[in-house]
Parts: structure tokens; sequence; C-alpha cells
DNA sequence: TGCCATTAATCGTTATAACGATTATCCTTA
DNA sequence: TAAGGATAATCGTTATAACGATTAATGGCA
């Protein structure tokens, strides 16, 4: 591993002073940014961002029947304010295709194409074993609690 | 608040079929990506990012002695690949000095001003309350908990 | 002492994110 | 049915992130 993105592994932890609440927001961003960042190495061989890694993935469940470029952005990960460049790139790479709707010609239908298929297929197993590997430190137990905060900690948001 | 970043509060939730790990990684991703748009919501009138509020931070609490620039780095969230410009414009703006060592001329210590601890100053009330926020789903019991599990997930980088 | 590996910071460049404004299409209703 | 408001996507621009290469200074060692 290159120096540049090791020196996240051993970094010292930020000040112990701070406040409990923003303790657990920074130990919050802390752990987003370091799963991302290892996410984006997955990746990269295949020459795409974690953005549209998960773009891809929802398009794959959407099928053949595609997807709305706003339907996209609301599924976002991060309410990608500029779902139309994120999607120029994917179709430049030829893992989407864009086509404007006959019934209501302001949409813009995205689909995942087969090629973009198979590109899905073979990222899912290295993928997956990252995946596994960020959790490790997780009993079966803890990872059920996580998932219970976390959705504790989105639910506010959800009016 | 304006449409844009409010399209996040209603997202309906990524696809339900999910892998366990797979789900866990997105909701990290979303709660975090959420709670640094609306720090950086409340920031915005400072002018200056949560990257650099941070920053300015971790000045503060090395106090007058300053902090070398690599040190600065490994103490960012996000393991900032450039503090340099990120340094660029906070002094810039005024908020921080920089100066090279006699001791060792490779190293610039950064330092926070007068204006920048005033800034801080303004910044904290708000700032807190923002975090109050976005635990405010949480029990105490459920902070505390929330608190081993991120360094439980944290801890297996730090070799 | 002179050389070379190492370290600290900066810089050049490209890619992406963020924000606002704009265009095209549709829908309602007067 | 014509006008005005609403909605979908795109575009223009600026700011920031990311990556690699470069410069400057140090320390170890033959």
């Amino acid at each position: 591993m290159n120096p540049r993105t090791d020196s996240r592994s051993t970094r010292p932890l930020f000040g112990t002073k701070e406040s409990p609440a923003r303790e657990i927001y920074l130990l919050l961003q802390h752990v987003a940014g370091a799963f991302e960042q290892e996410l984006s190495l997955v990746l990269r061989p295949a020459g795409i961002t974690p953005a549209q890694y998960h773009v891809l993935r929802v398009l794959h469940s959407a099928a053949a029947d595609g997807l709305a470029c706003s339907a996209v952005a609301e599924r976002s990960v991060s309410g990608d304010p500029d779902v139309t460049r994120l999607l120029d790139r994917l179709e430049k790479q030829g893992w989407v295709s864009r086509a404007r709707e006959s019934a209501d010609r302001r949409v813009v239908m995205a689909r995942i194409t087969n090629a973009g298929l198979r590109l899905l297929g073979k990222l899912e197993e290295p993928v997956a074993a990252l995946h596994a590997r960020q959790l490790e430190g997780l009993s079966a137990r803890q990872r059920a609690a996580a998932r219970t905060m976390l959705l504790a900690l989105e639910g506010p948001r959800l009016g």
C-alpha cells in the first residue's frame, strides 16, 4: 500500500478533549471516509468511483425499465447535485445508456448496459470481501445494533 | 431550506435487497454525508468548509506552539492529501499564519491567529447545537454504544 | 567531506463537486 | 386554448479534491 493512503492507517486519533457529541461526529466522519477510500481503491482498476458504482447498482436493481435521472439522484448516497455529469461519464465509458422518454419528453431514462452488468459481476466478489473485512471488528449482535443506531440517526431527517 | 439540500431529507432509502454488510456501509455513508452537509450549512456564513473548520480546531488545541503541516494532515479527518492549499486558503482569509522553522528548515509551522480564535468562538454555539440535534435520536446509552462501535470499526485499521 | 536515501512541503494538472441559472416540456386553469 | 407555474434535465462557472512529480533541506555513512 502506498504511503499516502497508508498514512490514514496510523494516524493518531484527534484530540481527546472533544465534546461527546463532537467526538461521535468525528469518529463517524473518520470511519466513513476510511471505508469510502478503501472502496475507491478496490474500484480503481475498473475506472469508476464509489458514487458511480452505487449508481450502477441502483440501475441494476431497476433492470430493463431504467430509471429517470431524478430518481437516480434521489437514491444517490450523497444526494448528488449533478447526476447529469456523473451519468455523462458512465455513458462515455459504456456502462449506461440514456434515452429521452416519449411519454413525457422532459424525463431522460438511464439504463445499465450489458457491459455495465458484466462490470458489476466482476466487482461483486472483491467488494463483498472488502465490506466483510471492514465490518470484521463487529460481532453479529453488534452489527444489528449498528444498523439500528444508524437508522435512528438517519430517521430524524425523514420528517 | 432550499429545495436542493432539502431533497436529502425526503429521499427514499436505497434498495432493500442489499447484503447486510453493504446496507451498513450505505447507511454509514448516508448519515455521515448528511451530517457533513448540515455542518457545511452552519459554517457557510463564516466562509469555511468542514475540513477547514476541523483544521482550525486542531490548531487551536495546539495553541501557540503551532503544528507542522504534516502533523495537521495526520490529524485531518480525511487524511487530506493537500494540506498545503487548504492552509493557503485559511491563511488568505487571515485565520492562520505559517512560518518556516529555523531548527529544521524543511518544516513549516502553522498557527491559528487571534482572528481565527475569535471565529471559532463565534461558531462554537451553533456547531454544538447542530451536533446535539444530529444525535437527538440516540439515548445516552445508545451514544455510548455508538462510540464503542465506531471505535471498533476504526480499530482494525490501526494495525 | 561528499554522496545518497529520506523527509517536508509545494506545485502542475486533471477530475470531480457544488452552486446557480437556463432550457425544454408539461400541467393546470382561467 | 393561451398563459403562468411547475418540473426534468442540462449547462456555465468556480472551488475543491486527488494524484503524481518536483524542489528544498536534513541526516547517515562511506
